[in-house]
DNA sequence: ACTCTTTAGTTGACTGAGCAAGTACTTGAA
DNA sequence: TTCAAGTACTTGCTCAGTCAACTAAAGAGT
């Protein structure tokens, strides 16, 4: 094995601390996604959605807005409403008030697929993340996510 | 806002906990992701088949043995060493011994993106993970990356 | 030696995401 | 009032990833 240079190289703890949290993000979305996509057919983001639009008011939200609480952008979540829509669980219609926007409404049988696939959801979190910890690693995890959040909102060349 | 049912909703702290991982779990892998890619063309997944060739032995690895460094399907795997093959940093050939196998071979030009990557990957991952925690916070994250990878790995219907 | 199965890897068809370009409506300013 | 600029989405293109089907070689049993 040949070394790569020595400027100040990762080793030792920071290497596993590095180590075991790449790991983690590697392993962790596809595990949260196997239960809800084998039963439900629904991605973690497209459950996201259903979610946001469960508890808005009157369940709907306005296109940019949903993809506000998705994290995302307007392209992704605009092709993840016409899946949804395909469905039958999401429903389209230009806002009155404003041409521009498209209000996307949970229809009846969105809203049942969502109560369905919700406690189900909520124990796979519960298996993956919260029961294996202790309730100190629990709030040590908050404070801990929170710092590196802000750390990559103020990353240079980086605006979320 | 109305509610979805009453099976043990996650709620309070738990909520808490499990959004900030969810927020980093979104957020931290493209920001990983950007500096290499504007500056090396390279994807961390790329990097890390880079990173392996460049710590084995002659520079090189069977695709299987590579696949699980890089915690990779073989499919996947193979499309990538496609790609650096194509820039001309990774070969590939027969193993001799083993007519099944193929050989991937980290090139001197692949060295040499390698060495050149390697110092800002490092630098950037101190600043989005490491640097913004205390030594305190990097051991107990060093524990709950841990459990969570193992409760991942120990999940039924979810064989990595 | 001759199949049968297993292992190693690649590839075709398909899906989801990003980016940039396009459409449709609104707002602001002459 | 009219037209330029901006906002809210959508969509075409391309690319990476998955799954399943395929090729090729090795090993096992008879």
């Amino acid at each position: 094995m040949t070394d790569t240079g020595d400027h100040a190289l990762l080793a030792g703890d920071d290497l596993e601390t590095w180590a075991g949290l790449a790991t983690v993000l590697e392993w962790l979305p596809p595990a949260l996604d196997a239960d809800l996509l084998r039963d439900f057919d629904l991605t973690h983001f497209e459950y996201g959605i259903l979610y946001a639009l469960a508890h808005a008011k009157e369940q709907q939200l306005r296109m940019s807005e949903l993809a506000a609480f998705a994290n995302s952008s307007l392209s992704r979540l605009s092709r993840a409403v016409s899946r949804l829509e395909s469905r039958g669980w999401v429903e389209r219609a230009r806002d009155p008030g404003d041409g521009r926007s498209i209000r996307a409404t949970l229809t009846e049988a969105g809203r049942h697929v969502f109560e369905e696939a919700t406690p189900q959801h909520e124990q796979t979190v519960r298996r993956l993340v919260l029961d294996p910890l202790t309730a100190a690693q629990k709030r040590q995890l908050r404070a801990i996510t929170e710092r590196i959040r802000r750390a990559v909102t103020d990353a240079p060349a980086w605006r979320p």
